[in-house]
DNA sequence: CATAATACTTTGCAATGCAATGTATTATGT
DNA sequence: ACATAATACATTGCATTGCAAAGTATTATG
């Protein structure tokens, strides 16, 4: 039997992705060069990253109108669903560094916590 | 001239410390065994994360509600304004070290997409 | 032709960082 | 003694975001 971790730890949880998604789905797309939801959804879901889809659309629709990415429909050439496809912008482009900055000095500086006394 | 960011990119910035300062305060107390709300504040700027009263004082709030963190009044021997001090509580303990864990997760992943091609 | 699968959208809710403002107590200078 | 500053904590309003759930539309399948 699997131990339930406490509701307010459940809680940080979800705190803890905001800021965090934007930054992986913008590491995805500068993988991919162009890609759609729900392989975006997949990619991070292999990575270890599962992510709700009621979370990811607005998410991209969000960074779309940001002007971190840019956007069109695509149909499938052998036929099927249309896809909403992204890329990143120059703007994207930029950004990208910049947060993996941030988010490699967020682990510096709780380094230094660790190491105080 | 220093090169200001886009808006959307300082909202992401507040975003992002979402979950994170949670840790860093949990961390601290552990450092510290016993502190107050300024002197984790200057302990955390000291570190290279300013961080907003406003922020920092209902975060405390809430992690004694939370029941991560004990809590008392104390007045300074020498007189001076009183200060409310806080420690971890045993489900703090508890939780810091899974925190540090899903915290390294999260480079994991994020490395893990760097990699993929 | 009904059902499933693919793909994206929308709504309502709860949680949180921040800026600004407020309150109270102690220390300091003249 | 008294105004001012410094210390210390609290509160309010706002915008943003992750999530669960329900909804819409198109294409594939038996």
């Amino acid at each position: 039997m699997t131990m339930e971790r406490s509701k307010s730890y459940q809680k940080w949880l979800a705190q803890l992705r905001k800021g965090y998604l934007e930054l992986c789905v913008l590491q995805v797309l500068q993988e991919k060069e162009s890609s759609y939801g729900l392989e975006v959804l997949q990619t991070l879901e292999s990575a270890g990253l599962p992510i709700n889809e009621g979370t990811l659309y607005p998410l991209l629709n969000r960074m779309f109108k940001n002007g971190w990415l840019t956007s069109e429909w695509i149909t499938p050439s052998d036929g099927g669903h249309p896809r909403r496809h992204y890329q990143l912008s120059e703007e994207g482009s930029d950004l990208l560094p910049q947060m993996l900055t941030t988010f490699t000095e967020n682990q510096s500086t709780l380094k230094r916590l660790r190491e105080l006394k």
